[in-house]
RNA sequence: GUGGCUAUAGCUCAGUCGGUUAGAGCGUCUGAUUGUGGAUCAGAAGGUCGAGGGUUCAAGUCCGUCUAGCCACCCCA
């Protein structure tokens, strides 16, 4: 063979995942699905690569910067990676009036690309996992997202966590009672979206900084940091903003999603209000949802809530839209942190490895792991002649719990032993018999 | 885009004030054990010290350049 003349090594902020984090990733993706189907989304599969003109002008400037592109020697149009899973489905929802009912719900768990610079959990190639509810305005679908974002959560194994809802229309509410607005509220929104990480003095001293009134400031983090239980927050919120109108709409808006969650049967120890929490930029019309894993330390896991003006875009109509996504990426990272992965999932699929005695007892062997197949039990034949104690450490190394050993003893009496490596157990059977004490290995 | 840190064996890292032949743990391979993995013991392989310059009698070690990686900020998942 030459000599490999080029390094292996991945494009910057990109990763391999091997089998045994395969395993992993699909056992979060599967629990998460059947949850999205059991709420009746369906998944939607879009293509890698989009038009440049489909994605320009959705994300604002200084994301438009970190789109992939992707042109090929001669090729005619202008194509780039795709670089979220929302602007797809509002191209989507579009293009297909016909096929598609609304309210419409779809699901889609799938790579996007963003020439990003890497770091801790960040990457330029990473999964994202969205559901959302197409042409629904109710506060009932938005009670379905928050349900939907408890339902996976629980079901995946965590039982520490929040999630945190407010209402973009209260923020912006909340500012014009303080007499803010304008490009003064979008940094207000900046600041006070550092709230878990800089706290109420951190956030009190950056819009010093940024210039606002210290009356105004006083105003502001009064109201939003009251500490009162769920409901109460919201009545003394009104006794302030009553008489503001977008105040009024907003708290009723909360009221209402409170009251669907009640009646879907959600605890109530995982949501809370919480009116520090902005939700990044732009977008968002309404009720916005973010949720955090408690003891985590660790931003949210999970991200969204109501934009009734981005599906349309291709459409120029307004398509009331909530919806939410999963920080897939960073779930994962904490299945390993709190050992939420059940026991079952080793390291391998792998349930059994035939041995090979020889070349002169390796038809049988083959004969056997047909054998074994048949029964549903996934099994390995070890593909090399080497010796006996190399293929067992080849089945420890992989998690394989049991390897079956046929020798010419065995052969002769139609027999197969059977050893499990967990305990060293050895179990001799005829051949009939074979797979029914493989299962039985397995499952004590 | 801005700033900081790092780069030595497959992996994680040590290497003193610049001084002879470059170190450990883990992993890999061989054997102790020709029908049995892990544990133990004995041994072996494995290095352009990121690249290319400079200072010096002498550079893994000091200086600047480049490259890559990591971290923080901006922003985001």
């Amino acid at each position: 063979m030459p000599k490999p003349k080029i390094e292996p090594r991945l494009p910057k902020g990109m990763r391999d995942y091997l089998p045994g984090t395969m395993l992993k990733r699909e056992y979060v993706f599967s629990k998460v699905r059947e949850v999205f189907h059991l709420y009746g989304f369906e998944p939607l599969q879009t293509p890698v690569l989009e038009l440049h003109e489909t994605l320009m002008g959705k994300y604002g400037e200084d994301a438009e910067k970190l789109i992939f592109n992707a042109q090929h020697p001669g090729g005619k149009e202008e194509l780039s990676l795709r670089y979220d899973l929302t602007v797809p489905l509002a191209r989507v929802v579009a293009q297909y009036p016909n096929d598609i009912a609304l309210p419409f719900k779809r699901y889609q768990i799938s790579p996007v690309w963003r020439a990003e610079r890497p770091q801790k959990g960040r990457y330029r190639e990473f999964y994202q996992c969205d559901a959302d509810i197409v042409g629904a305005s109710g506060m009932d679908a938005d009670a379905e997202i928050v349900s939907v974002v408890i339902s996976a959560l629980l079901r995946l194994g965590f039982d520490n966590f929040t999630v945190k809802i407010n209402n973009r229309k209260l923020l912006t509410a909340i500012g014009q009672y303080a007499g803010v607005e304008g490009e003064p509220l979008a940094n207000l929104y900046r600041s006070i979206d550092k709230f878990d990480k800089v706290g109420a003095e951190g956030v009190r001293e950056e819009l010093i900084t940024r210039g606002l009134d210290g009356e105004v400031i006083a105003k502001i983090m009064d109201l939003i940091t009251v500490d009162l239980p769920g409901i109460q927050k919201l009545a003394y919120l009104e006794g302030f903003m009553g008489d503001f109108p977008a105040a009024c709409e907003a708290l009723g808006e909360l009221r209402d999603l409170i009251a669907h969650l009640q009646a879907s049967g959600m605890p109530e120890q995982y949501y809370d209000f919480d009116l520090t929490m902005v939700r990044g930029l732009s977008y968002y019309t309404g009720p916005i949802f973010e949720t955090v894993v408690n003891e985590a330390g660790m931003g949210s896991v999970q991200g969204g809530g109501r934009y009734n003006d981005l599906i349309g875009l291709f459409k120029g109509e307004s398509i009331p839209t909530t919806g939410m996504a999963f920080g897939i990426e960073r779930i994962i990272d904490l299945m390993d942190t709190f050992n939420l992965y059940p026991p079952s999932l080793g390291g391998t699929l792998t349930q059994a490895l035939v041995t090979v005695f020889s070349g002169e007892t390796r038809f049988e062997a083959e004969r056997l792991a047909s054998e074994l197949r048949g029964a549903e039990i996934r099994t390995e034949l070890y593909l090399q002649d080497r010796k006996l104690g190399q293929q067992i450490a080849h089945a420890d190394k992989k998690g394989i719990p049991v390897v079956a050993l046929l020798g010419p003893d065995e052969i002769a009496s139609g027999q197969v032993k059977f050893k499990r490596l967990r305990d060293g157990q050895e179990v001799t059977a005829s051949r009939a018999q074979a797979a029914e004490v493989v299962w039985g290995l397995l499952n004590t």
